[in-house]
DNA sequence: GTAATAGTGTCTATAAGACAATATATT
DNA sequence: AATATATTGTCTTATAGACACTATTAC
């Protein structure tokens, strides 16, 4: 029995809520590692979860994350579980939204989420071993095929990927599920899965070059049997 | 001395932050009570604020808000403790960002602020008066003119004006701060105090309407030496 | 050459912004 | 009539989308 489980219904109205930090991970596939079937390499929204072993929810699947440090930053604490559950550094973490539905039961805990979403680069999959720390309880899955899922985990992800899609309308994001160089090819299907509906080459190409967050590198992508496409790198804007 | 400060360094680590809910509520200016000199009644972004009665910051300036009740949302918190704070019932709240900044002295509370934004109309700030609970310790302040700030309620004001202008320019926002009938001429002074600059009053009509949200009322606003103006009201787009 | 994708050109529809012109009330 | 703001008209420019067309590679 928890400490918290000793206190009465009056201590427990004064007593302040627990508050834990998780990450909602997209990546385009899951890391090289942790490939089993050949649905794996299938293109999609991927993000990995963690198998909880105690109750509440014991046996369902969780977002990675973990309670607030006493000397860390909220971002912090969210880019170090994040990191400590897949092992990969992820290549962008923002803020998403504050989660604090009130337990049904009056036996549970009340506790706040502060969710946060991130973004792995094909690179940062690409080199991970399974290492120390991740074992058979982290998981990926497809955001279109996700288990069942602990507490309010489910929302929180619904949320993400509205943030996700609508930050895609009016912002760079795409290039950050890429390696540094990537072909506008590349960066088009990127989009189309993030959107899930097809967008038209000739278009998509004149949007991106007029936003002039994209420089030529001077390398093409030869090997295939057609004409090879000129990559492109991400430059920030500057005016 | 509290509870938390009988607390070992130890102890405190494992121990859960306070959580507080605090928001930033804009008014085009201040409720009738509050208009002490001639310039309360300019119009702009004016904010309310509650003086603390103690350490830390004590007799600094803070956002309304309380920390979080067991049996209640955070929205519902957020909700509460501006209504006992203003009396008054806002016309929008919206969760905002949450902030978690390490103290800097180790002797500081660990805090999770989070943040919401508000919106009070022309109507809801009219009929008020000052009532139990709100004594001199609630005071008005145009958000260009603000006062010492506790903890860092400075940047949660900060991002609320930027969220606030963000939201201006692309969903319907500035009529939730009029009444329900208003012409087109007060829609755009409330953008243009939001913005801070002037706008096209023609081209502006035109961008309303074509929004296909506002509604003719088939009154119009008399008593102007000049042609009168057609109201309208504020209509949810449905398709 | 054929196949396949990269990349360019062009046309249309829509929206934003500048600014001239007209309408309608009060005084 | 004079004045002041409401409202409409028109022109220019920028951008999105549809889609035809040309370019360049492997085979």
């Amino acid at each position: 029995m928890s400490d918290w489980q000793k206190l009465n219904v009056a201590e427990r109205r004064r007593q302040s809520p627990r508050v834990a930090v998780s990450t909602v991970a997209f990546a385009l596939r899951p890391p090289a590692h942790a490939r089993a079937h050949a649905k794996d390499e299938e293109q999609g929204l991927w993000l990995p979860l963690v198998r909880r072993v105690r109750a509440p929810f014991k046996d369902a699947w969780a977002l990675p994350g973990g309670p607030t440090a006493w000397n860390q930053t909220l971002t912090q604490t969210a880019h170090a579980t994040l990191v400590a559950a897949t092992r990969i550094e992820p290549s962008y973490l923002e803020q998403l939204y504050s989660f604090g539905s009130i337990e049904r039961s009056a036996d549970a805990e009340r506790l706040v989420t502060i969710a946060y979403w991130a973004q792995y680069s094909a690179r940062d999959a690409a080199g991970t071993t399974a290492a120390a720390g991740e074992g058979a309880n982290v998981a990926w899955f497809r955001a279109d095929a996700l288990p069942d899922l602990a507490f309010d985990h489910g929302e929180i992800i619904a949320t993400a990927l509205k943030r996700l899609r609508s930050r895609t309308a009016y912002a760079a994001v795409a290039h950050r599920f890429l390696d540094p160089e990537f072909t506008l090819a590349q960066l088009r299907e990127v989009h189309e899965i993030i959107l899930g509906h097809p967008l038209d080459p000739a278009n998509f190409r004149r949007q991106m070059l007029a936003s002039k967050t994209l420089e030529e590198t001077g390398h093409s992508l030869a090997g295939v049997k057609h004409r090879p496409a000129k990559t492109y790198r991400y430059r920030p804007e500057e005016d």
